[in-house]
DNA sequence: TGACGGATGTATAACGTTGTAAACGTCAAG
DNA sequence: CTTGACGTTTACAACGTTATACATCCGTCA
């Protein structure tokens, strides 16, 4: 059986309430009864049971992570990210894929998979604004890669309009005309409609069509819709001469399709992918991509949890967090090799 | 204030127990008044509460899962499996990464980490059969991935040796003779050492010398590490025919190095890796790799911890998982491409 | 000397739930 | 009619913790 307060209250002869008094590091204790009591639970190997500290104080201490899908490194990376951050404040971490399902995201905001959590942090795809209005949960939530829904909840996000556009413009100045957009998600996709508009915002300036024949929708975000979609493309005729995939798998995928066609990246085709997974450092052409600094956005999202937790009933926050294009092998111009792997 | 199974009784009128056995779907309660309490129920948005009723049965309906780290797609992927696999029997799961060190796995076996679980599966790489002998912890463990732990608790694991065996004789069938392990630990990764027995056994049993010359150790598994192993054999002099990496996220750092020396795969060295993640299947050359079930992993994991949970206290079990070689470019031999992932 | 105040320890009542045992009907058999 | 059996509901006591309010002790100051 496991060992609670009563037992060591016994072993030590004092009350229960001075021996969770040490435990909590209660001020107003002597040294020499905190010394006794200390040695009852070194003794009995004591170990606080959570569930009756949350059911009295009615905190948890388990922070929830709801991402899209595990599969994409760039949210296994975040996941660790958020683990560290958390744990770095005695937290811990209960995690659940979506799917980028609307459906499953708008069960897990109303907190239906997990009811035993402080706070949520919520990576949605499909989610609309609608969706969170009626959230009868009172638990803090903290929204992540967002940026338009309203302002009732916090969020952490890079802006993507800009980072598309800054991934636009590196293709630009290389010279390149006809560039695709893949990953379109037709609307169902706020983080994928934004992208695609920082392509035609940044075209646009640049007194260069944005051509609807360039940009290729997908079901998904893996590497088999990026091949597919540059298939499809490709299949149409048409010979873009770059490509910003909405991913890094979808623009490995894409370059895999390139490949076996026999096509050249960077010199027949450029691309840049986005989220700088480290997948994209070593494949056999290195991947160009905006990379978001995760480990700062999971930190973020913890600390926003953790003030509202704190019960700071401030505004909503917007944060902005850092990005920055990482130039490789896939968009080369005439310069030398940077960042080289191997060796 | 949330609303509690009192609130609950006061509005229609019955006592606490008679709401919780509503709740709770017991038997003996007439279709009306079930009907009445319902409405009660729906009226006020009753919601369990958790915290309570784990403090009450000793269970919070929580598994721990612990990994080396998500960032190696393997574990991403199968932490969605034990996901999923939990999810199907209203269990949630608490996720935790080690890095693969052993005081951080010793940590976790010990339920330093999380203390509000009722089971744990974890994942070990440096864990030693010691570091569990003193295991205070009773919540049910089960270990992934391991095979030569004493049978104390209860593991799933594919073959190892016989996997790695599988992969060097499929070199071995393609005619190659000087195949190169990449990813031995020293004695301190468990699986490492077996998968470096496989290989050494199967050279043997070829009646081919296993050169230690052969083996490089490595401090990670991630791509750079597989990387700047592959170097150091080249930077030898040794030009091996073939390559069996602990990982796929090796072997793809192995192949960007030969990619950037002009070495050709799988003309001038044939590649397998371990673990088959989709990373392989779209890489510029796709790689051959041993590929165990994990979704059949993480099912059988959580159910493991379920039944212990169950209370059956059988002798430990040790499931064998499933795997098997999925050949692909990067061994391919005179025939035509399979498993070409475009299009 | 006696009252006061602060520091220290303790008894007790929650937190919201479920298991146990007992109370209350109702109905059939004796 | 009584008895017993069964089906349904209820009162109460846990689970292990912390907050509150109170008791005790000691030293200090009027």
């Amino acid at each position: 059986m496991r060992v609670s307060l009563k037992d060591v209250a016994a072993h030590a002869g004092v009350s229960i309430k001075t021996v969770s008094n040490v435990v909590n590091n209660y001020q107003h204790v002597t040294p020499a009864m905190r010394e006794r009591v200390q040695r009852s639970i070194d003794a009995l190997g004591y170990r606080p049971n959570l569930a009756a500290r949350h059911l009295r104080k009615g905190r948890t201490g388990i922070i929830a992570l709801a991402l899209p899908e595990l599969g994409n490194p760039y949210f296994a990376e975040l996941a660790a990210a958020v683990i560290d951050a958390a744990a770095a404040h005695d937290y811990i971490v209960l995690l659940d894929h979506t799917g980028g399902r609307r459906e499953q995201e708008i069960l897990v905001s109303q907190g239906f998979r997990a009811r035993v959590i402080d706070g949520l942090i919520l990576s949605p795809i499909e989610l609309e604004t609608e969706d969170l209005s009626d959230r009868a949960e009172n638990v803090p939530l903290v929204l992540l890669g967002e940026r338009d829904y309203d302002l009732q909840y916090d969020h952490i996000a890079i802006d993507n309009v800009a980072a598309a556009r800054a991934a636009v413009r590196h293709l630009l100045g290389l010279g390149r005309r006809e560039i695709a957009f893949i990953g379109d998600r037709r609307g169902r996709s706020e983080p994928a409609q934004l992208r695609v508009r920082g392509w035609r915002e940044e075209l646009t300036a640049a007194g260069l069509p944005a051509d609807d024949g360039l940009v290729a929708a997908t079901e998904g975000w893996g590497h088999a819709d990026g091949a597919a979609a540059m298939s499809r493309i490709l299949e149409t005729g048409r010979r873009p001469d770059a490509v910003f995939a909405y991913n890094d798998p979808m623009a490995i995928g894409a370059m895999r399709v390139l490949h076996e066609r026999g096509l050249r990246v960077p010199e027949d085709i450029a691309i840049v992918g986005f989220d700088d997974v480290v997948e994209g450092h070593f494949a056999a052409v290195t991947l160009t991509s905006v990379s978001p600094d995760k480990g700062a956005i999971g930190r973020l999202a913890v600390e926003c949890v953790l003030a509202r937790l704190g019960g700071e009933a401030s505004e909503p926050r917007s944060v902005w967090a850092d990005y920055r294009l990482v130039e490789r092998e896939s968009t080369l111009g005439r310069a030398a090799s940077k960042d080289r792997p191997g060796a």
